[in-house]
RNA sequence: CGCGGGGUGGAGCAGUCCGGUAGCUCGUUGGGCUCAUAACCCAAAGGUCGCAGGUUCAAAUCCUGUCCCCGCAA
């Protein structure tokens, strides 16, 4: 059971390990993209693609939903960014329950996006955990887990989908060895929480610091982008890296320069910033160099 | 038929409303200046204005159709 791009892998290494797929589970196909043309999942691509049955119940509620699952037989359901939470039935469903692969070191970073604040936050690593599910939110035991290192200029996305392969071994090895694993608990005390990224979030407060708002820059793409207003347009920011102190102490947001392909920004606390890969609202994502060319920024406007 | 913006020399943009020699910044090439430079000065090359029709003496500009790109909303 799984949904976006990141869940692709752990189903194609599944199949390449000679696991016999039951069923896939995905979310149905919903209009999206200009002109709200309907969208299939990447795990639907992938899966019909190989001939695997797919099934894409809007919800998980109905009694009927429920035996066309059960009576698939399986002797274990696995679930990667599946994007619907599972009934307790579900999860007791087959003989081996419901395995879950997370992208993070659990019990940190529970929640839809683990990777997102792990680079948020400035973590140096963070990794993949398989565990068995159980009715809280990324709460269950622990069966295998692999610490990564993050790339200091990695972006949430990139980190995704390395992520995304590393888990595929990862889940491959634990079905492998499910019967020899002991699941180990949870500790709550040390668990955080990473939520779901609202569009709102991608708003850059410009008095934080430079590097925290760099890392902002990578971990929130792709989706929901870091992003600025210039003269009224929304402007995304790909890009950026901290540019050293702001001696003059100019108030945040304000454009200290914009010459030489460089777009230097005020930040709090005496930092500032440098946007090296910028996009304004109907225009394509440019280098900071290109983008100064048509558009001529004076020092001393403010941004936001 | 969800809303909107855009396709103009290698790059990013202006010009389109009010048809009539295609402009700006950057890059490239050559030359100059300088201890030197992403600096500065001079010069040059480079565009069938997305594509196809139509209107007109004349279309980047007006009309019709078509392809592609982007933002929003989902």
């Amino acid at each position: 059971m799984g949904t976006p791009a990141a869940a692709v892998p752990s189903l194609r290494a599944l199949v390449s390990a000679g696991f016999v797929i039951a069923g896939v589970y995905t979310q149905p196909d919903k209009p999206a993209g200009r002109g709200q043309k309907a969208t299939v999942s990447p795990v639907k691509a992938f899966a019909k693609a190989v001939g695997l049955p797919v099934f894409q119940p809007s919800s998980l509620k109905s009694d009927e939903g429920f035996f066309e699952f059960s009576g698939l037989g399986a002797d274990v359901a696995v679930v990667v960014a599946y994007g619907k939470i599972l009934p307790l039935r579900y999860l007791k469903a087959f003989p081996l329950g419901a395995v879950n692969v997370h992208f993070s070191l659990l019990p940190k970073y529970r929640g839809a996006a683990p990777v997102n604040w792990a680079i948020a936050r400035g973590e140096k690593f963070t990794g993949v955990t398989t565990m068995l599910m159980d009715e809280g939110l990324d709460t269950g035991p622990i069966l295998l887990s692999k610490e990564v290192g993050i790339g200091s200029s990695e972006t949430a996305s990139e980190l995704t989908a390395r992520l995304a392969e590393i888990g595929s071994e990862l889940i491959v090895e634990t079905l492998e060895n499910f019967g020899s694993l002991k699941p180990v608990p949870q500790d709550d005390t040390a668990a955080t929480y990473a939520p779901i990224l609202k569009k709102s979030d991608g708003l850059i407060d410009w008095k934080m610091k430079a590097d925290e708002i760099a890392a902002r820059v990578r971990a929130f793409q792709p989706f929901p982008t870091a992003f600025t207003y210039l003269e009224g347009k929304k402007l995304t920011v790909w890009q950026a890296e901290p540019s050293g102190v702001n001696p003059a102490r100019t108030e945040p947001g304000v454009v200290i320069s914009a010459n030489g392909g460089e777009i230097i920004i005020a930040a709090g606390e005496k930092t500032s910033v440098s946007m090296k890969e910028l996009q304004l609202e109907g225009r394509r994502r440019m280098s900071a160099k290109a983008f100064l060319n048509g558009f001529r920024i004076q020092p001393g406007i403010r941004l936001g």
